[in-house]
DNA sequence: GCTCCTTTGTTGCCTAAACAACAAATTTTG
DNA sequence: CAAAATTTGTTGTTTAGGCAACAAAGGAGC
C-alpha cells in the first residue's frame, strides 16, 4: 500500500472522463443496450479506435462506471471511521442506498441487464472492501484467514442481498428502520467467528 | 466565399474550446490582468506548451473570446435579414447592447483593459460587416468603393460610440427609445452619400 | 435462404499534445 | 537596489489520439 502514484498522462485522464461522461449522459436517453461504442465515441468527441484503447467494449466501460460512482458513496460513508461491526455494516448499507439513489435518479434508463453488471461489480468491491476491515478488526485477530475470507463473501452477498429487496419490496418501509431491523443479523455471523 | 470546410482536426478543436472555456471560468473570479498562461493551461487540463501552439499569447485568447461571442449575437439580431438601413442600424445597435450585457452578467470581473480589448474587436467587426452590406445595399451601387469603406468605418465607429455612451450614462434612459433616438443620425450619413 | 446495412474490434500511419529544459523578461521581496 | 522567484515564450523528443480501411459478426427486411 505505498503511494502508488503512476503518473498518468493528462490526455488519457481527460479522456477516460469523458467517455465515462458521455456514457452517463447517453443513458439519461436511451438504455444500455441500445447504447452504441460509436455513439459514446461520438459524444466523448474522441475517435472509436481511442475508445477501444481505454475499454475492450461498453460492458468494461460500464463496470468502471459503477465503480467510481460506488466507490465515491462508499468512501463518503466511511469518512467517521466505523471501527464497530454495527457502525460498519450500517455504513455499508447506507452506502449501498446512496448509490442505488443515484443511479435511479440521475439515469433513469438503467435497465434489469444493467443492474445485474452493477450488482456485479458492487459485490466483488464489498467483499475487498469487507476483507480489508475484518483484517484490521482485532477481535478476529485469532481466526484463520481462509475463515475470514469466507465470511467476508458471505456478508457482501448479505448485505447487498438486504438492501435488493428493501429496494425491490418497493420501500414501504423507512429505510432507517430497514437498516436497524437488518444490521442485527449481519452483526450476528461476525460475532459467531468470535465464539 | 466557398463552402471553405477545412477539416480541422478535433483534438484542436477540442483544445481550442477548454483554453476558451477556462479564461472564462477564470474570469469569474480573476481580473484578466491577474490571470497567466499558467493557470489557463490548468484550468483547461492541457499543457502549457500547448497553449502556445494555439495562441500567441493571452492577448490573441481575449480577442478570439470577444469575436466569438460577438459574432454570436450579432449573427442572432440578423436573423431577420434587416435589409433597411434603419433596421440594419438597429440590429447592430441592440446586438452591441446584447453582447455586453452577457459580458457583465457572466463574467463580473472583466476591467478597463479587458474592455478596450474587446472595442478593438467589436469595431473591427462591426468595420467588417457594415462594408458587405454596404456593398450589398443596391441604392449605393453607383457610389465609388473607396467612399463605402470610409462610410463602414465611420459607422463602425459610431454605432460603438453610442452603445458606449449609454452604457457610460449609467443607463438611465430606456435602451429601446436610446435605439431608436440614435439611428436616425446612423442612417443620415448613409443617405448622405446617396444623393 | 439471400442481400443490404450496421456494429464491432483491429491495424499502421500520421498528427496534436505532453513533457522537460531552457533563456529571457518580469515581478516580489528583503 | 539587488537577489529570488514567477512568468513568459521556445524547442526537441516522446506519446496519446485521429484516421482510414479492414474482416467479421449480427440484424432487418424480402
Amino acid at each position: 500500500m505505498l503511494g502508488n502514484v503512476v503518473k498518468v498522462d493528462p490526455r488519457t485522464k481527460r479522456t477516460r472522463k469523458l467517455i465515462l461522461d458521455a456514457l452517463i449522459q447517453l443513458l439519461r436517453t436511451h438504455t444500455f443496450e441500445e447504447v452504441t461504442v460509436n455513439e459514446i465515441a461520438e459524444a466523448a468527441t474522441i475517435n472509436r479506435a481511442t475508445f477501444y484503447a481505454h475499454f475492450s467494449d461498453k460492458y468494461a466501460l460500464v463496470d468502471e462506471l459503477i465503480r467510481d460512482g460506488f466507490m465515491l458513496y462508499l468512501d463518503r460513508r466511511m469518512q467517521h471511521y466505523p471501527d464497530t461491526p454495527t457502525r460498519y455494516m450500517q455504513a455499508l448499507l447506507w452506502a449501498i442506498a446512496d448509490h442505488w439513489a443515484m443511479i435511479h435518479g440521475q439515469c433513469n434508463q438503467y435497465h434489469r441487464f444493467f443492474d445485474s453488471l452493477a450488482e456485479n461489480q458492487i459485490k466483488r468491491m464489498l467483499e475487498q472492501h469487507i476483507q480489508t476491515w475484518l483484517d484490521h478488526y482485532g477481535p478476529l485477530r485469532n481466526v484463520p484467514a481462509m475463515q475470514r475470507q469466507l465470511l467476508a463473501t458471505m456478508l457482501s452477498w448479505s448485505v447487498y442481498a438486504l438492501v435488493a429487496r428493501w429496494l425491490y419490496s418497493d420501500r414501504c418501509q423507512n429505510l432507517e428502520h430497514f437498516i436497524n431491523d437488518s444490521v442485527p443479523l449481519l452483526v450476528g455471523s461476525i460475532e459467531a467467528l468470535k465464539g
